[in-house]
DNA sequence: TATTAGCACTCTAACACTTAGAGTGCTATT
DNA sequence: AATAGCACTCTAAGTGTTAGAGTGCTAATA
């Protein structure tokens, strides 16, 4: 008889247990196993290696007499160790392409057809946060008069996003001076991020005392207006229909405890906020979050770019048993061509 | 023993009928019937009455012993003719204004809210349209270089919005020349709605043979750019989560047809556009939707203006089931609120 | 010594059966 | 015309029963 390294059977057992549950939504037992491997062990033996991975907290039986499930800790193991990448099919690279590159759509548009591609091919939840400008690089300001009291300035950023912004003012700025200013501001705030703006100026402002100041002053006044430093992060869901078809939401109960969960937004808004700092796929599983909503989920998170910047982020969310081989490679992919598909629409 | 006129006495039990129904989701018995009406009646003569209603197909029987529901005409006579204007609490209009004039929200979250307030006071789910761009009606274009391939139009509406678009361009365009073409688009397009400058200009195209054609021709071009006549109609969505609170949505496929109803927009999107066009409140009851999804719900509809021309709407979508009453006093708010907070945000 | 067969035991999910109660329609009475 | 009384119907909830899937343990086996 073949000498097999116990380790590395309990591995490719765990792994036959996660993808048998991810993929029946029922508690695997002994049996099941046994013919995943063409009987090479026999049900009992296979019991022993289970206690075995019970004992290690990383499966356990929601019943006495019930096959096992995989804990959290077992999920965690499977996605670090076992997981293997699964490629997408050409089929369902189309379908994503199509949706996100569709012609004739607005930004708007794309966000939201970017989360429904997440749901519809990972068959979870998707979410799409939208490109963060308070990040973006300060790149060309023009501001011009649009009648006596109101100026409007439009800002173009490196990353190739454009933001509006009108402000009220009391007393006319001649034509020459916005044009000063607007030159000024051009040659100043060069490669700064446009959260960065307000501090910047402020700090400027100290430092100049001479006739500068009012000038200077006059330009901040014209920039500082709320609009500029406006929330600009939203969050575009979809998936809340194909996320039912999942049996832990039969119960309606915990149905409308996800959906509530999904319509908060808060606590998956700073979520996606922290993750997009660090590159690539984010996981959290169960317990893993913070946010007791959440607790009986897992998100996967994952930046995206635009101009090699992380603009924005897009995120996965649905019951702890997911694909996630699948969704890794599905937020990777739509992360890329949804980067992409922003630098096209500048 | 006082005479009674029989239609009202019809009519009276039938608003009984219909707000006992939507109050506690049960069908409703003659007993139920009598004490509301102090035993002014005893349910056997309530019976008789609700043999009457029932052949006029105002209300019907779940099963044999079962107390009685009205049917989607039932509902139709009891809102045409039986509803009272109800007033929303000083706490109900406080938490809708907090949540639509909420400082430091831009125009998408002002949206989100808007629908936010819809779901939470009416506990169905609400849907809010974005301001339709091409129903505005142009005021001021401004366009300037902003390297040597690109323009960026900036065009103003008479409601305050503002829409950007960039365009890609093989020659250079003089500064000069751009200014002619600004000057030239401001005195010809006042007036039109964004949504017709495109024919407007073909039209004008066509007229003109000189050397007017060129110059003319090159300001269509700059202004022709797909991103403008991009589709601008975008729904936003709440309220999935306390939709679930509802008995007719204990069994989850209902609740997943509905959220894919939801989802799916498209019905939703063509409804709100050809309601928008007659003012006020608008009723869509069960059976009366055309579209097959929503046949067992209702949907409650109100336009909303910004500076008195109506540029979007506004909805309510749950069971047939539905505190009417409530909900036409809660959109009528909303929609009021919604327009000045518009205006405000220019 | 590691694996496996056998067996008693446990728990769930499904089904059948029963029953209380809410509600009706009809008929006879006021 | 309105109502009381009554037989009838249907549902929803509770109770028992059973089949079957799965386990852990022990003893046999390679």
């Amino acid at each position: 008889m073949k000498k097999v390294d116990i380790e590395s059977r309990q591995k490719s057992i765990l792994n036959a247990i996660v993808e048998s549950y991810v993929d029946t939504a029922t508690p695997v037992g002994s049996r099941v196993i046994a013919q995943r491997f063409r009987n090479a062990m026999s049900p009992a033996t296979i019991r022993n290696v289970m206690a075995d991975l019970e004992e290690m907290d990383l499966i356990m039986q929601p019943h006495t007499s019930a096959g096992r499930v995989p804990t959290d800790k077992g999920y965690r193991f499977y996605v670090d160790s076992l997981l293997e990448p699964k490629h997408l099919t050409r089929e369902e690279e189309s379908i994503i392409n199509k949706l996100i590159h569709q012609v004739g759509g607005d930004i708007e548009y794309v966000m939201q057809n970017a989360s429904k591609a997440i749901s519809l091919i990972t068959n979870v939840a998707g979410f799409v946060l939208t490109p963060r400008l308070k990040r973006s690089i300060f790149k060309h300001i023009e501001l011009f008069n649009i009648d006596d009291s109101r100026i409007l300035a439009v800002i173009l950023t490196t990353s190739g996003f454009v933001k509006n912004s009108i402000m009220e003012y009391e007393e006319h700025v001649t034509k020459h001076e916005l044009m000063r200013i607007t030159e000024f501001l051009n040659s100043e705030l060069e490669g700064i991020s446009l959260g960065e703006i307000k501090s910047y100026l402020t700090r400027k402002l100290l430092e100049e005392r001479d006739s500068f100041y009012t000038f200077l002053k006059r330009a901040m006044d014209i920039l500082a207006v709320p609009d500029l430093f406006r929330a600009d992060d939203h969050l575009y869901f979809d998936g809340a229909a194909c996320i039912m078809s999942h049996p832990e939401f039969a119960d309606i109960k915990r149905a409308r405890l996800f959906l509530r969960a999904c319509e908060d937004k808060k606590g998956l808004l700073s979520l996606l906020n922290q993750d997009m700092d660090r590159e690539g796929v984010k996981i959290h599983i169960g317990k893993e979050n913070v946010d007791s909503e959440v607790q009986d989920m897992s998100i996967v998170t994952c930046n995206y770019e635009v101009n090699n910047m992380t603009v924005g982020a897009i995120a996965a969310i649905g019951p702890t048993r997911m694909e996630y081989g699948k969704v890794i490679s599905v937020l990777k992919h739509i992360s890329s061509e949804l980067g992409k598909e922003l630098e096209g629409l500048g």
